[in-house]
DNA sequence: GCCAATATTAAGTTGACACTTACGTAAGCT
DNA sequence: AGCTTACGTAAGTGTCAACTTAATATTGGC
């Protein structure tokens, strides 16, 4: 889900996508929509959807036929929905933000020092 | 919204985002969460959010707190959700291979001035 | 086998970007 | 005023990714 919403992130392949969403098109007709790019960056970018599981690649002749996963679409959605609301630690946050915020109110804190309600960090490995 | 995809192709910041998600934290909150990078980096990325309009800004004395702005990302999602289907120009783009292809066998367009039969390029400028 | 067509891979360049440390700035204390 | 807290901005660095041209597979027809 990752590799896809990077891969989304760039316009060009936004539009690659799209031209492959209703249809099927072998990479040079794709590539010939795009008068300011070489054959090769689309190349590139159709890899990049593969990898990203975004396209679906079938191969006839010598030719490589391109279309949209729309499956992995759905999934990318319903990853963005959930992911924010995704609760459990959403409210240990939210706790603990307000016990963060009232130990420094509630008086000059003493000293760095009362590091013992370390505070649970931020989920790197995302989620 | 351009701009909106691509902040959240990072995951830090979609980890920043999530921890405003539903509370409002000021940006030093916002950075001992994460033991692994500076507190500048954080104050950066918190930019990058605000100017994507997925965070809003609030001043309070000599700190900033932040939320996420939900509207924004409903706006997100309706443009995806919108973005591949939205037809009209994937017919005519269809339609128009064929014919991109053909005149590229003729002669080299002396100039750009035929703007009416000029192929509506897939669309580079996102809609 | 040889040639042409279709398309990816290799190698290298360039610009963007996620970071770092150092510094600047603004608001509240005492 | 001077100090501290909270935060952003500047400047520099290393990595990555989007592109280029040149070279390299595959496939199909002769």
């Amino acid at each position: 889900m990752d590799a896809a919403l990077k891969a989304l992130a760039e316009p060009r392949r936004r539009a690659i996508l799209r031209l492959v969403w209703s249809q099927e098109l072998p990479a040079t007709d794709i590539a010939e929509r795009f008068d300011d790019v070489s054959r090769p960056a689309i190349s590139q970018h159709l890899s990049v959807l593969k990898d990203a599981n975004l396209v679906i690649e079938r191969r006839e002749g010598t030719r490589r036929l391109y279309r949209a996963n729309r499956d992995t679409m759905s999934e990318l959605r319903a990853f963005l929905d959930d992911y924010w609301t995704s609760g459990l630690e959403r409210l240990r946050d939210v706790a603990e933000a307000a016990q963060a915020r009232k130990r420094q109110t509630t008086h000059t804190t003493p000293t760095r020092a009362t590091r013992a309600t370390r505070p649970t960090r931020a989920t790197k490995g995302e989620r």
